[in-house]
DNA sequence: TTCTTGATATCAATTTATGATATCATTATT
DNA sequence: AATAATGATATCATAAATTGATATCAAGAA
């Protein structure tokens, strides 16, 4: 049941905090997919990568590309408009957080 | 913008939230569709109804008709195994909440 | 009976998610 | 200088979810 909710209740909260990451460091995919994938959440690399290049082409995150070990990765940073809209979905979420625990 | 991130970042939040108020007293569709509305998330009909008929199938919700003022309206109620679930996801939104504010 | 009203249901079209597979860029191996 | 190996990203056909306009419903009023 657990990974029914994840998609049926969480995948939005998982984009927020792509987000809230690459506000705090750059990230790049794998990376925060084996982190999510470890504190149970899952979400498939397609949605995953589609979600940075969707949010790359909104200009909410941009990516350098670095050699790590002579592999290709991408790392993503938050924008000024990610930024903007970050703070938006957070205030937005606790919003209805807040009414879930009121 | 806003709307946007309704639909991207916030409608399984409002999945959530229906639950919950499922718990607190009995509720029907149109009621919080608009009070979604007032505080400005946007679920469509589509979605909202097909939303309560999958909690009920999965046995999160089941409905009495009543009959106000000549209309007949479904008042949902949370079920034993609703809130299960809805514990759960308040638990999984919590850990990413409080990971969004930490 | 027919109209109205508040609400619920439907469904074709669109959008989004999945995940298996392909591809990429670099280093190591032969 | 090919080729294999690796870690990561990209693709894309299929599947699932969302939309919203329209239809339907049930009951009281005209």
């Amino acid at each position: 049941m657990a990974d029914v909710m994840i998609h049926e209740f969480l995948l939005g909260f998982i984009k927020i905090y792509i987000l809230q990451y690459a506000e705090k460091e750059p990230v790049y995919g794998k990376e925060i997919h084996d982190q999510l994938q470890e504190y149970g959440y899952k979400i498939s690399f397609g949605t995953l990568y589609n979600t940075f290049h969707g949010f790359e082409e909104k200009g909410y995150l941009i990516h350098e590309d670095r050699n790590i070990n002579g592999k290709i990765r991408k790392y993503y940073t938050l924008t000024d408009r990610g930024k903007e809209a970050f703070n938006k979905a957070k205030e937005k979420a606790k919003e209805l957080f807040d009414a879930l625990y009121e």
